[in-house]
DNA sequence: AAACAAATTGACTTACTTTGACCATCTTGA
DNA sequence: TCAAGATGGTCAAAGTAAGTCAATTTGTTT
């Protein structure tokens, strides 16, 4: 077995055992740990904890540091692949997005604020700026995959967003 | 946790518990207290009480010294208007972006689910696109306020960061 | 075996925190 | 008045920890 899979084994053992959807690291005491170089585990998050498989990361430097995993659960990964990589893709226009938003809200996959937010940071206002229209559709794309895959992180709301309505 | 994070802590805790938006520390009893130098008290000071972060700092040397905080107390349609028109103007960085959307939630301007939505759309990840600095941070200033006046315009809410009732 | 893909490593970079030496300002008591 | 003492401020260096990238190695496929 590779050492990135056992590696992936281990970090997805210690969520399960902890009943978490979430879990600090310390990037260097897990390379240790496997005697590996500490860049392994970058590579480790960057092929399996993608949000194509169902994860989100975030981290900070310096003193007191970590690495933090968040298992998407508000959804279903499949659903949210396909927002992502096919719906939204590199690129959209402002009218599509905010078709999108409406569409979604309309499922109650969010709320109808979360889709006037997500509609505001992807209107043409927002990207009015020195940049060809081409550049703005890819920056669109990445900022609307942003949002998309904030709400996706955050736990269910209790009553209202009941969970057939999924992202 | 980190030393500064318990520092800052520790400052709100007593603001909190004296209920008052101003109070007057000695620099170096805090310093003793914490066992740490006393300039990692200005360290906690510049990173976490500057007014983004809503508070003013002021400071007497010499005998009977200190070092006062003071939070600054805004409505939330102040607020609102103080970053439209003045604070965060024609360009911003993600980190500064971050601070002040996490500033209005803390003020309950807006929902700490619209702040994550807004830094998600400001975060360097969003504008991860061909674009130098300098372009990305007029671009997340445009979409930043873009997002503000759609919190602006949208009516008051009642008693509503529990969204229990959101449909 | 050649070609391609996946994994591993390490040098270099960036970000945040802690510490300490030296500086500036204010109060107080001869 | 003014020197001594008491504070707080600044800044740069050291410390800690994660990120990037490209070269190399290992594994798979044809």
């Amino acid at each position: 077995m590779r050492l990135s899979d056992t590696i992936e084994q281990f970090i997805k053992d210690l969520m399960q055992q902890e009943q978490q959807a979430e879990i600090d690291l310390k990037r260097n005491e897990l390379a240790e740990y496997f005697h590996c170089a500490p860049s392994q585990i970058n590579y480790v998050l960057s092929t399996r904890f993608t949000p194509d498989h169902g994860y989100v990361t975030s981290s900070q430097r310096g003193g007191g540091g970590y690495i933090r995993i968040v298992r998407i659960v508000r959804s279903a990964p499949e659903q949210l692949n396909y927002l992502l990589n096919e719906r939204v893709g590199d690129s959209i226009s402002a009218g599509e997005a905010q078709i999108l938003c409406r569409q979604l809200a309309e499922r109650k996959a969010i709320t109808a604020k979360d889709a006037q937010l997500m509609i505001a940071a992807t209107s043409p206002a927002a990207l009015s700026a020195p940049a060809p229209e081409a550049v703005k559709n890819v920056m669109r794309a990445r900022i609307l995959r942003s949002m998309l895959l904030c709400v996706a992180q955050r736990p269910a709301e209790a009553s209202s967003e009941v969970n057939h309505h999924e992202v």
